[in-house]
DNA sequence: CGAGCAGTTGATATCGTTCAACTGGTGTGG
DNA sequence: CCACACCAGTTGAACGATATCAACTGCTCG
């Protein structure tokens, strides 16, 4: 598990997935101080119109930036995995547009928003890593529109399945399947759907032999053909992203 | 009229909208070559997959960015108007995941991308400039997905209407109206509609009371139950964003 | 053992789509 | 200057996907 590493390892691989660095740029991310913090399932990271000051990483468990309407239902914007920050955004927006909510019991390694800006702007390498990370989330979130906006419902809840299959490290190891980390409730409110629906959805996908069940583990028994039913192309996790030689 | 000044200009001042610039920052720019171009309506600026070599900043006209799924349908991610970038985004992510397209025809100062990675790094106020641009528009997306996803078709038209009230520089001038620069098909493109749809629903908007149009003008007539009506909180632009004194 | 919550299923309601026809501007060629 | 074509907009009727409501099942945890 990841949590087996220090925090500070595990942090400093993530940014060097998306830019080379050098040591001074290893050192310097070091020597950002941090707090180890735990969440509860369902509490608040941060919250709509709010002005935080730090900005967690998330060591192990799983998180949802959502947003709700006047009326209170609820959109799940994108998943957050282990190896994330929470909100990179807040770098430079002083309010939060959005909320983040632990999806299930969290770990987290909270650093103080000044402290990750001094950082960006002093260690560019660094400061391009993060702004790649918000990017890349901001194609996740258009392609999720996509999926609401012009697909039906059976289209979406598979790509939201495939999404996942792509994005968690731990799946297509063990035949293929991993266990999704929510309720058919919050499958519905990331795709727009009810949880009636999802669920009927989730049985069409069975009865057509795209994937298997028990619980909330998911295995996937034709891969090609629930790629296909699912629309899913997966470019828009930018995965072949070279690493960046930073040029300043 | 924007394009009434040297595009320079508008350019610096758009970015000085941002961040508060020095005279070193403001040269820099200055400097940075770029070539006036044209663009039919419907043409392309950016395709999916594509990987370009040039970024567009828009002088006068209107864009979309859009992304198709397999069967062909349209989703509508978001408008781009005059003194925006087409695809900043691309500064980093060298393969584009979506498409833009020209709604109107369009005038542009197409930038080599080389060029503005050298300006974001080199003048790291800029480059945040850049990179708080990019957060808004993460946040505009994250908007329409929330209003896609749980909205009713009166809402997410209401929404998108107030949206461009908003945005729209010369809206609230001349009693209250402005001209939307687009069909009701584009219309329903952006929020997930049909056309036909979108047509009813522009006319409830009207027999409730809360607009008046003649063709694509669109005016304002209970501004405060229309954005009631629409769910509307303009927070998600970022309107109020603090022009940051940068301080490296 | 009981409570509570996720999941499942059926019946009915509704919002939005689809298809098709028609209107009315606008621009173009004769 | 008229005729025609074309396209956005408008309207109606029927259909269908998804929501809503309600009841029931079966874990899991205290």
């Amino acid at each position: 598990m990841i949590t087996e590493h220090a925090p500070a390892d595990v942090l400093v691989s993530s940014i060097a997935n998306r830019v080379a660095l050098d040591d001074t740029d290893r050192a310097a991310i070091r020597a950002m101080p941090f707090r180890l913090r735990h969440y509860d399932a369902r509490t608040y990271l941060l919250r709509q119109g709010g002005r935080p000051e730090h900005c967690a990483f998330i060591l192990s468990g799983f998180a949802v930036r959502q947003k709700l309407t006047f009326m209170g239902a609820r959109q799940i914007l994108g998943f957050l995995l282990p190896g994330e920050f929470s909100d990179l955004q807040q770098l430079f927006l002083s309010r939060s547009d959005h909320n983040v909510q632990a999806l299930t019991s969290l770990e987290v390694a909270e650093c103080a928003i000044p402290d990750l800006q001094h950082l960006a702007m002093s260690r560019p390498a660094v400061g391009q890593a993060l702004w790649i990370s918000t990017l890349v989330e901001a194609s996740m979130v258009r392609e999720n529109m996509l999926n609401i906006g012009r697909r039906d419902g059976l289209t979406r809840v598979a790509h939201l399945l495939c999404e996942f299959e792509s994005r968690l490290p731990e799946a297509g190891l063990e035949d293929h399947g991993y266990d999704l980390p929510m309720t058919q409730e919050e499958i519905g409110d990331a795709v727009g759907l009810t949880a009636v629906h999802v669920n009927r959805t989730l049985k069409q996908l069975e009865a057509e032999g795209l994937i298997a069940r028990t619980r909330r583990f998911v295995r996937v028994v034709d891969r090609k053909r629930l790629l296909a039913r699912a629309d899913f192309d997966p470019d828009y996790l930018h995965r072949d992203q070279p690493v960046f030689e930073f040029a300043g």
